[in-house]
RNA sequence: GGCCCCGUAGCUCAGGGGAUAGAGCGACCGCCUCCUAAGCGGUAGGUCACAGGUUCGAAUCCUGUCGGGGCCGCCA
């Protein structure tokens, strides 16, 4: 159930029959009609901008046309006020009872409430962290994870058929570094000194790769040259670091559908294949790109390249897909894989990239438009840094990696719910502190524990009303006589859970996860305001001693619980039960 | 130099064509005989960086300027 999008409905319906006896022209188009919850809330339960809207092709002033959809919607049963106001704002009140059967659809429905059918029959691919398979993965990574696995979750409720995808980036000279980097600690294992050049990985991490490496082969890599080595040593620390990246993944609770290797891409033909669809295309030619402006690097000479003629589709300067030795840039095993998620026949595509990668967003856009002919979205959302705090005090250390915290480090700290709905509760472009002291805070400034006591003292009334020998099922509870909910304060809370269905909706089409948080903020705020309320005034409270009145009450705060488990299971994150 | 992101209350941030711009923190004033006061209510606090433009209507869209951050040849 959708309050919002039944209530639209019934405008464009009315409008339609308005056109059909000649008070509108017929054909309007309405698709910029909307109908929302007013900033004011004052001025009603929804508004709707309709008049405003086909004020000039109908050509009448706006308030008479609503003035006239005013006195026809004042015949539906769930209306029961229409007020013209402002430029042309048509300000609409609800009968009680439809915010009352709003709330047995929810304890009727379940999670089912706020599920929305915008993507059904869309198969959508989601690809987030894609970590270089090299080493531990540090907050940053942390922060693309939740958002991805989060943005993954909503994008299934709103209907989309979702996979994730990891983009394993194995193909190119840092694999190299990697095993090279593990072949010492391989050599150390083994009782020689090992020599970390400068450009190895240092990390302690390897040295476990290094000793499983000795048990695997071992003297039979000692003094050999790197040709006889370098590819299986390359193979075994890849898989080693896949699977520690699986278990940081997992620690977080984020699990992949696919994991996609670049490496595979090589000598498979599909780099060729890639690229010979882009060249029917006339979009490859052979050219000489000019220096980056303003900033010529010194040693700068013109070669001619392989190039993709990315500027006709956007982008500032045509894309280099081979070097000039002729193997290619790191640029075309890109075009095969995103060919390859196109070929797999996905509606939309998403990727979660850190913010350095932000030069990558109009060549990627460029190769998808190119290869589906503008056909398949491509939405790349950009994750910007987090800063880490204790107690206001930038936080570097990290017990594993040395040099930089790493996101095994938060998840074992302050846990994965913790880790997760913090990282939501900022948009992805906007830089992120993270305080490890705040976040444990119990609090109404720390939105975790505020949003899970919320729902605590829901689970406290269950309970509670359970010991007094109701029944408190879902289904008894959508029995009850819920038009005992008829208090304002009750109705402005039913009001803010209306509102679920629609802000997925929101969030979904923006691929905008943050904001089911602050929704989620609002809400228990809303609850926690009514919680209060009867403090002063007994008969606002859930529990009460006519067992009628109680099971309308507690029927209220269930829905509540509902939503905010429903919310909270989108950001990934378990609600509680109880504060401890 | 070019491109991308950001600029909203003292601080941290939501809102991103719609009415009198919101929340938390901080400040001030109230509320427990009462389902969890780890909470709630209220007051004060704004040139939505600046200047043009589009629109019935701009914090929101466009152009430019200023300020902060990021990225920028065959690296990954």
């Amino acid at each position: 159930m959708n309050l919002f999008s039944d209530i639209r409905n019934l405008v464009v319906e009315t409008l339609g029959g308005m056109a059909a006896d000649g008070a509108l022209p017929p054909g309007l188009d309405t698709a910029a009609v909307t109908v929302e919850p007013p900033r004011d809330p004052g001025h009603g339960d929804m508004a709707t901008n309709a008049a405003m809207v086909l004020s000039k092709p109908a050509g009448r002033p706006p308030r008479e046309i609503a003035a006239a959809l005013a006195a026809r919607l004042l015949t539906d049963p769930r209306i029961a006020s229409a007020e013209v106001a402002g430029p042309g704002f048509l300000n609409l009140r609800l009968r009680p009872s439809a915010w009352q059967g709003l709330v047995r659809a929810i304890l009727e429905e379940g999670f089912a409430f706020g599920r929305s059918r915008i993507g059904t029959g869309l198969r959508v691919n989601v690809e987030f962290v894609s970590a270089n398979p090299t080493g531990p993965m540090h907050v940053g990574h942390a922060r693309g994870a939740v958002f991805g696995d989060a943005l993954a979750n909503l994008l299934h409720h709103a209907g989309y058929e979702v996979t994730r995808e990891y983009y394993i980036n194995d193909g190119g000279a840092q694999v190299d570094v990697l095993a090279r980097s593990a072949y010492e600690r391989y050599r150390e294992a083994l009782g020689y000194a090992p020599e970390i050049a400068e450009g190895l990985y240092p990390g302690d991490y390897l040295i476990a790769v290094g000793e499983a490496l000795a048990e695997e082969f071992g003297e039979a890599l000692i003094d050999q040259p790197e040709e006889m080595w370098l590819s299986d040593v390359r193979e075994f620390a890849t898989e080693r670091m896949m699977a520690m990246i699986r278990e940081d993944l997992a620690a977080l609770g984020v699990r992949m559908d696919v994991y996609s290797s670049e490496r595979a891409l090589y000598d498979t033909g599909q780099i060729e294949a890639a690229i010979a669809r882009l060249r029917a295309m006339g979009l490859i030619y052979e050219g000489v790109l000019e220096p980056p402006k303003g900033k010529t690097p010194e040693d700068w000479e013109p070669r001619e390249q392989t190039l993709f003629r990315s500027t006709a589709f956007g982008d500032d300067v045509d894309r280099p897909i081979r070097k000039s030795d002729g193997s290619w840039t790191y640029f075309a095993p890109d075009i095969a894989y995103h060919f390859d998620k196109v070929e797999r026949g996905f509606d939309m595509l998403v990727n979660v990239f850190g913010a350095d990668h932000g030069g990558y967003v109009k060549r990627l856009k460029a190769v998808v438009a190119a290869l589906t002919g503008g056909r398949v979205p491509l939405d790349i959302k950009l994750i910007q840094l987090v800063k880490l705090y204790k107690n206001g005090e930038p936080y570097k250390m990290s017990k594993r990696a040395g040099t930089f915290v790493t996101l095994r480090d938060v998840v074992d700290e302050v846990g994965p719910d913790v880790t997760r709905f913090v990282m939501l509760t900022r948009k992805n472009d906007a830089p992120l502190d993270f305080d490890f002291a705040k976040v444990l805070e119990q609090s109404k400034d720390n939105p975790v524990w505020y949003v899970q006591y919320a729902h605590a003292r829901v689970s406290s009334v269950l309970r509670k009303a359970a010991a007094a020998g109701l029944e408190v099922s879902d289904a008894a509870l959508a029995a009850a006589d819920l038009a005992r909910l008829d208090h304002e304060a009750e109705l402005a809370l039913a009001r803010k859970l209306a509102e679920w269905p629609r802000l997925v909706e929101i969030a979904a089409r923006g691929n905008e996860p943050h904001r089911v948080a602050f929704y989620l903020y609002d809400l228990a705020s809303e609850f926690h305001a009514l919680w209060n309320r009867g403090n002063e005034e007994p008969g606002l409270r859930f529990l009460q001693d006519d067992p009628a009145a109680s099971l309308a009450k507690i029927a209220l705060a269930r829905a509540t619980g509902v939503v905010i488990s429903a919310g909270l299971g989108i950001l990934g994150v378990a609600p509680v039960e109880e504060m401890r």
